[in-house]
DNA sequence: CTGTTAGCGCCTTCAC
DNA sequence: GTGAAGGCGCTAACAG
């Protein structure tokens, strides 16, 4: 029967307490060098690794983070992923991903799974939320587990998250399709529901009123995520019909099928048709023409709710910051798509 | 001070033993109907989740799956890890994100911190490796660490991999490259040291040979995936001299760049040169010319390799069946980027 | 600076 | 079908 390597088993073999050999992995400070490295050449010697898992226990914390994605089909949320990993590791956390493909009853399943583990905290960068309304982020709330939205944010509900100024997004995109002369609009949307989403529709929509041209406002179509392509199609005649000059696309994943769609339609882009987007993920350089677009600072923004998160759960502790949402700004980014009139 | 709610609260309120508690989660079938309803009422009640890690000091096992991934900023390996969240988390199992960037000291770290969570096994989409070669596979050996390979594998290591026939793909774009009558070869390398690369790259050369081809092979441009339009400017000349027909790219990541680099140079695809991929990223179908490529099955196979995890993962407690490797078949997509001559 | 001790919340025997 | 009890590996509190 082999001996087990455990803290005791380090102990005895140190001549110490199982008490300092926890202390050289946690505070450190408060073990003389002598015995410190000793017991480091100890643990080296039967290469012992803490378990982390038993000092959950203890500490109530399991340096883990989830993290929930509504749809791993979009690139977007890779990068905000990426972000979100790159601070947490280096601070020692870790996450978990947990991805809904915007299914409510997956959702349930998570939340549940969330709690059993007693993960430390979580970043949400979307949710279906189903019948009742934010039912998700309430439980949250109510278990008072740390959060935090990114590219997303709920009314009225004190969840702190990190958003670009979508309606400032909004209105850098029609301000741009005007002043080069793109006046006869069309607008493909999806999901107006979720915040951030209307919030560029409404900015957007605020330019073309201010300047009177609500009336030229000439075609909305509305688009579900998981079938864009054929949702295009089946407005073919609505598109072609309209005469548009220009079509905003609420996103960089939706404007890259709608050109691939005008694409398939003999459409010329941007000599019949401008097409701008928003988010300005990866592929939005390699697509041609180049899409123009309003940028959003992606990776950042998952590096921030990270570092966010990770600052409210060790102030929680010593409950005095008040958590603050971060608000980026937004930048138009001019390339071959739009053409002026 | 609020009661804590654990196994011995519900046990008491209903007049039950803990054990009986454990056993409603665990092997309900041991419980009679009548005391497993009144048990869940009052879990219900309550609002009572079993602590997993508590569970996982007696049982050892986390429910966690590591997933190592190479590098985030190639959605490709994002369509992995889809996969393998989707077969995860039907199985109450979630993935913990790793992401290397490729960097030797922190896989290190990884590695370190993936043994102190006790994660019940990973799933490797590629690794550096560092300087003294596979430390990081010959170290999950070492410690027995249950670990799946998908798009990659070691020779001579007893890990099972999930992979793509790569030496049939490169097999596959060489015989179409001649069929159409590209004759003049190029090709970009990366990463040759990794053997699914380098057999993409031996099965396309191994076509040029038998056809007595193999002096045509006139290019070949080594590029680092991290500063591919760099390094493709660095060899314009060599590119625009050599008067190739195609090139072949050892992944669509690298084609669209390429495309793009061609595009900035002025050179038309299909026209002037044909460009033939690997993996069918989504992206791929976006870019224009849409990209003729070497498909793998890439959602496929993350699923799988999950799912070749966790049945050794609980096989290992009867170390029975032996495991296997699976291999995909490639299949050639013809779209718009490689022309007849 | 170091040691002793008592759990953290659960599950797995082993009884009954 | 159910209960009693010990222990998984660690750390916090307290004592020295």
């Amino acid at each position: 029967m082999e001996e087990k390597i455990d803290i005791y088993f380090i102990s005895k073999k140190a001549k110490v307490s199982p008490a300092t050999v926890s202390r050289v992995f946690n505070r450190s400070e408060l073990v003389s060098e002598k015995t410190r490295k000793k017991i480091q050449e100890v643990c080296e010697k039967y290469d012992y690794k803490p378990s982390i898992v038993a000092s959950s226990m203890r500490t109530n914390k399991t340096k883990y983070i989830g993290f929930v994605i509504p749809n791993m089909t979009n690139p977007f949320f890779f990068e905000l992923l990426r972000g979100a990993e790159e601070y947490a590791s280096k601070k020692d956390y870790y996450l978990v991903v947990f991805n809904s493909e915007n299914n409510y009853e997956k959702e349930l399943v998570f939340l549940d799974a969330i709690f059993k583990r007693r993960i430390d905290g979580i970043i949400i960068s979307g949710i279906a939320g189903g019948k009742k309304d934010n039912f998700f982020t309430r439980e949250i709330l109510k278990k008072k587990l740390p959060c935090v939205l990114v590219d997303r944010y709920v009314e009225g509900l004190d969840i702190p998250s990190v958003i670009t100024n979508n309606v400032k997004g909004g209105i850098l995109a029609a301000d741009y399709l005007l002043k080069i002369n793109n006046k006869r609009i069309g607008i493909i949307t999806f999901e107006l529901k979720i915040k951030i989403i209307k919030d560029r529709y409404n900015g957007f929509k605020r330019i073309l009123e201010q300047n009177g041209l609500l009336e030229n406002f000439l075609i909305e179509i509305p688009v579900d995520s998981k079938n864009i392509l054929e949702e295009l199609a089946r407005n073919r005649d609505k598109i072609l019909k309209s005469k548009v000059d220009a079509i905003f696309c609420l996103s960089d994943f939706i404007a890259i099928y709608l050109m691939e769609f005008l694409r398939n339609s003999d459409i010329k882009i941007p000599e019949d048709l401008s097409v701008i987007g928003f988010d300005n993920i990866t592929y939005s350089q390699f697509v041609s023409p180049k899409l123009t677009t309003i940028a959003q600072d992606i990776y950042k923004m998952g590096n921030l709710s990270c570092e966010m998160l990770l600052n409210n759960i060790s102030e929680n502790n010593n409950k005095n910051i008040k958590l603050k949402n971060k608000i980026l700004e937004p930048k138009l980014i001019i390339r071959e798509s739009c053409a002026v009139r």
